[in-house]
DNA sequence: CCAATATACTTGTTCCTACAACTATTGTCA
DNA sequence: TGACAATAGTTGTAGGAACAAGTATATTGG
């Protein structure tokens, strides 16, 4: 029997948000537990690092957080008041302006990030062997590569 | 090559998390402008209406909506302001309230359901084929089954 | 049986985020 | 070129969610 009914379809689609939901509220948990930082703070300092030069406007940053332009500016407020990121003009277009991770923010990132690895392994990798990686992979990338229009935002090709 | 580099399952995690943005994101948005209520009211009116007399307890609401206890409360207070759900006595425990659904809730429920499948349709699942479908399946209860401790409340399993 | 502990829910408070409005800069096209 | 629209970012405001503390009921162990 090789078909799928709409309820299996749904059901599918359940178990997503589920897992998403479980294996989310612990990482934030562990994050702020181990690390004392919010996992949004974690990925941003992640994706600022994963870029060659540390740095991204503020437009693209909020974008690939999934957050609103008014709620990464406060966030970011909070994160520079930490000494983790700062702003810098953006020349080449003078309404922008570029968030770049500090020297503090990348060993604040260094620091987090192995056991934030474990948490990801501990939660949800470990329980996937090599084939449920591939489908996991294959069937992710259907779903971003059609509904992603900007594809000079791909962060989760790259970093950690 | 059948083995998988660290960095493949980190990435197909970041791509488990990016896809679960984008597409929660255009659901909420769609179902705050199609039906004028959040994606949380839907998944509370779904969950109460698929138990089998459209009750539930406080605590077991809040868990399977992934809510804080407090959170819930005002929650509920919000939509049981707008008639959609109301509370009423435990008689078994009286510690505990039952959460659950009007009449009124159940038809704004079964407004919104149509056009909420639509969204999922065509903003997730449209992109999968039949094996995706089961992989995803596969996948998740993997997750889901380790992850999760309480067997009663398998709220993935029912409903819409 | 009853004191100590745990559980279910609510309330006080604080923090975080979104939407709308505003400023500054850039792009467009007549 | 020069008005008009679009874009980048910030700020005012309001609403939603979490944590901790408080109340009421239930459970447990001596």
């Amino acid at each position: 029997m090789t078909t799928t009914t709409e309820d299996q379809k749904l059901a599918a689609w359940r178990m997503f948000l589920a897992t998403y939901g479980m294996t989310i509220r612990a990482l934030e948990h562990e994050m702020l537990e181990d690390q004392g930082i919010p996992l949004t703070w974690y990925e941003i300092l992640a994706r600022l690092d994963a870029t060659p030069d540390g740095r991204m406007q503020m437009k693209d940053l909020a974008e690939c957080i999934l957050l609103s332009r008014s709620g990464l500016t406060r966030l970011f407020d909070r994160m520079a008041a930490e000494g983790l990121v700062d702003r810098h003009p953006c020349p080449e277009d003078r309404r922008g302006t570029y968030a770049a991770i500090t020297d503090e923010g990348r060993s604040k990132l260094n620091n987090a990030m192995p056991s934030h690895i474990q948490s990801i392994n501990e939660h949800f990798l470990r329980y996937l062997d090599v084939f449920d990686v591939q489908a996991l992979q294959r069937v992710m990338t259907k779903v971003l590569d059609a509904e992603h229009d900007d594809s000079s935002v791909r962060w989760w090709e790259t970093g950690r």
